[in-house]
DNA sequence: GCGCGGTAAGTTGTGCACAATTGAATTGTG
DNA sequence: CACAATTCAATTGTGCACAACTTACCGCGC
């Protein structure tokens, strides 16, 4: 009878808790801008660039038209963004900020220092454990 | 007008990122078990070490009795658990594995070998990868 | 022009996460 | 003993993730 795996030697599990312990760190913090984490990805986004379609958004955060479809009309309920069917192709929505969304991105450019705060690694640290993490999201793409 | 920060330099997007495509990873091995990642979590618990009451295997996991109570009823209908109201105190719920959950964990051994083939990363790095990511939550966990 | 494969967004259904609340059982304290 | 505070599991409600499906629309080939 083969073993079974041990909990504490998963990689797997490690990054499900630590991902889960890094947005536990963001919420009061998102909270007081009214958005959850998910929400949050989508406003940094269009904040770089927009309008953005769905796909887009979709690509850039490895999210379908399942999740974001309710989460934007959820965002455009708190009059941070629009979406407007595109004249060319009707297929095609475009989501814009509203000024009020537009302006939420001062408010929220703290943000990040909170995790580094709270990370106890040191910023080289931090660092390279964002390119690794990189290259195995995008290695992992690939077997999949 | 401060910068709002960058979505491909956020530590948490690349946990997020890296978690969920793992998860993905594992997903079609799982389905031929019927489980899904926090199922295979919960059982990897109990083949270490059984019967356990709900409030270890969440402290164990992370996972509250919000998130466990549902699972475990979906793990007892497949009929790989049992859960007894314990005798000596009869708020607690002990959870025990039935013969046919017992039996699932030989064929749950090579899960992680998956992860590791996919990863792109040396055994050394996925290792140096875990550890640095159980120093990191332990550090959230404390901020929290 | 017509059909048809392909594409974009939305919908439905399942299963986590997590906050907040409930209800029952136990423990601690006067 | 009485009873308030605590503990444990379950429940309720919201918001992701993700698969599977639907609907509307585009563009290509004929």
């Amino acid at each position: 009878m083969t073993e079974a795996p041990r909990l504490d030697r998963q990689v797997c599990f490690a990054l499900y808790s630590a991902s889960r312990a890094a947005t536990a760190v963001y919420r009061p913090v998102l909270e007081d801008l009214g958005l959850t984490y998910p929400q949050y990805l989508v406003m940094l986004v269009l904040w770089e660039s927009e309008p953005k379609g769905v796909k887009e958004l979709g690509e850039e955060l490895g999210l379908d038209s399942g999740t974001l479809s309710p989460l934007l009309k959820r965002l455009e309920a708190m009059g941070l963004v629009e979406r407007r069917r595109s004249g060319e192709d009707e297929r095609r929505v475009a989501v814009h900020l509203t000024p009020t969304g537009r302006s939420l991105s001062s408010k929220a450019s703290g943000i990040p220092r909170h995790l580094a705060d709270a990370a106890g690694l040191s910023s080289e640290e931090l660092e390279q454990l964002r390119t690794t993490l990189e290259r195995l999201t995008e290695a992992l793409h690939r077997a999949h």
